[in-house]
DNA sequence: AAAACCACTATACCTGGGTATAAAAGCCAT
DNA sequence: ATGGCTTTTATACCCAGGTATAGTGGTTTT
């Protein structure tokens, strides 16, 4: 069963007020074989703890105590970078634009096509675990590189940015002999075979631009 | 005048079937000192040449014997990262999720007011700006890439991807010392000062990737 | 107090990258 | 066909990176 690790079951998260519209979603989603989990309130959605496997949120523009496009926004504040799909009866233009800059995957108006719908699900799942993908790289990246200890760190940062050992040692106050050993250990940390790999796990983690 | 060299006018493209815009277009645009060209067909403005300044365009989404939509697409398919921002005063929601999607800048429905329209200019130019300035520097990487001689491009490849002299020379079946020579020719020609930033200029050229 | 870890230094040695000089062979264009 | 460019190789030399071994001194944890 290890095998189906990394290909866990998708989960659709649906956030409506409505309870009719809860339920025809949920049963549509169960019926394409998708594991869905609704929420009637923001609070309620709050709570639950997000898996780790591909997944993507299906929200109402419109809820009872709060604005779909704003709680968009404050999960995006927090970091939870879930695709989000709208769904909305009282949708206009303006609505559409603003939720569509904010990210939002798509935004359908009510009565929408049961197939626009899957389809959009289908590429909010996907891009999901793209970025489940590219997060567990650099996760193990930084992990890597948070347990340099402070001068391999510095040592790194210098040797990325492209400066000789002996500029190192100079501008750190510490001898040749000195450098060459942090950067030995730093690179065995880091688990780079060469300095090309090196680098490119600098620019993954952002090391380039700071 | 040098030094406004890299500050010139920007241009704002309008393409709309109906004078009446184009005409009020065309002054708002002016009145705020943005110098425009305005166009009725698909046709005459294909044949404009676009200047290298940062400019935007502003589409009418139904137009007389074309959809502006489409059009749209052709352009990024044809290369032309334009920013293009939608007008339209028959707009509906999976039209404006359609063309928010193929990456508009903003689609705003008439009547609009003034301000949303000059704000989205100022996004569009902005951005159009940055991609300038992004394609002029790469646009010098290319060419310092291109003037390396086959052999030369061949070793910058395999020495960024990690590779030691020694096991290049083995794969293309040359000496070590031809193998150094062609780097080092490599090295001066792409000005590259040490090796961290002949990495970073590989990265840019996207010879990481592929 | 001992163990563990970090930072620092030194000597010595090895490998890899880079240059200068020199030279041979092929291709191409004026 | 002669000069220019590319490609190839060689010898010799230098410098930078990297490792092993060994030792000092400091902090923290047990």
């Amino acid at each position: 069963m290890k095998s189906a690790a990394s290909a866990k079951q998708p989960i659709v998260y649906v956030l409506d007020d409505e309870p009719a519209v809860r339920d025809s979603l949920s049963s549509l989603l169960r019926s394409v074989g998708l594991q869905a989990e609704v929420f009637a309130t923001v609070a309620e959605f709050r709570q639950v703890h997000l898996a780790p496997v591909p997944s993507c949120l299906i929200l109402d523009v419109r809820l009872q105590f709060a604005n779909g496009l704003d709680f968009h926004r404050q999960l995006q504040e927090q970091g939870v970078e879930l695709p989000v799909i709208f769904i909305t009866g009282h949708g206009d233009i303006p609505m559409t634009v603003k939720a569509m800059k904010s990210g939002a995957v798509d935004f359908l108006a009510k009565p929408f096509r049961e197939q626009d719908l899957l389809d959009a699900i289908a590429t909010a799942l996907q891009k999901d675990q793209q970025r489940l993908a590219t997060n567990s790289v650099s996760d193990e990246l930084r992990h890597c590189f948070s347990s340099l200890t402070n001068r391999e760190q510095q040592v790194m940062r210098m040797a990325v940015s492209g400066l000789l050992n002996k500029q190192i040692a100079d501008q750190l106050n510490l001898s040749l002999i000195t450098v060459k050993i942090h950067r030995g250990n730093m690179m065995k940390k880091m688990q780079a075979k060469n300095f090309a790999e090196l680098m490119r796990m600098a620019g993954q983690l952002g090391l380039s631009k700071s």
